[in-house]
DNA sequence: TTCCTGGCTTTCTCGCGCAAAGCTTAAGGG
DNA sequence: CCCTTAAGCTTTGCGCGAGAAAGCCAGGAA
């Protein structure tokens, strides 16, 4: 009988479904912000909550902006201009589909992750370290 | 009586804890391979399991070595030489704690992202479309 | 011995993330 | 009225990092 009656499918680790657009830290934590206040957040107060620089807010929103996710309403607030940033519709459900794969990858990992093997698995005869 | 009673702490979304060596697509399914075989893998299963080209794979363990989350072990196998990788303990460990913090990404984004708002919210008045 | 094939490695290039400097509008002071 | 200051973004510049392609090397096959 075969060692490995299953081999696992290609591909299997590949998780495509991670848009590259979503997936960096900085963007991450403007989306999970602007999901959570569906009103909207305003440039300085994304800047603070993201603890990220203007120029690095400004650039990422770009980024978030050319690919449809977010929209900006320019208006005035306190005698100052003030740029407030919405999910669009679309950027709300891929930002879903994003954090179902992700949350298949904590499926797939954490609880082998976290518990620690009581014994260094062997390596097999004649596997040398690097 | 003050609009916000509660402003959210600075920094509430930064994930300081999203490891950059981590929080990379091909990394990440590189060491959920990994975590779910502590025996090790052969480089050229994880290329098929992550769906890389042997370059991209090669220079993604590479960062992982030096990092000290991967170790490598040289040998035969079939009459040709192979590579067997595994996850160092420190690796393991410090991919869990990482692994936590995606986990308090997706709850805190995913229960809201998933359920559509019945209707758009007002754009404050004054505020324009940019 | 020469060729091929599998198994990595190295090199190259382009794009992206980040920081720093710049631009614009709006008070506030003299 | 300017001039200055400051808030609120934008643009520019740089360095690193991901990915593709080409290269290297060892072990059979012919």
């Amino acid at each position: 009988m075969a060692r490995k009656p299953h081999p696992e499918e290609p591909g299997r680790f590949a998780y495509e479904g991670l848009d590259r657009v979503l997936h960096e830290k900085a963007r991450l934590g403007i989306m999970t912000s602007l999901v959570t206040r569906p009103e909207g957040v305003l440039f300085t107060e994304m800047k603070r909550l993201c603890a990220l620089t203007d120029g690095n807010l400004s650039r990422h929103i770009d980024v978030l902006q050319q690919a449809g996710l977010v929209e900006a309403f320019r208006g005035t607030e306190g005698g100052r201009p003030q740029t407030l940033y919405r999910l669009t519709s679309d950027g709300r459900s891929r930002f879903a589909a994003y954090l179902e794969e992700l949350e298949h990858v904590v499926r797939d990992a954490l609880p082998k992750a976290v518990k620690k093997p009581e014994r260094l698995p062997e390596v097999p005869p004649g596997f040398q370290p690097a």
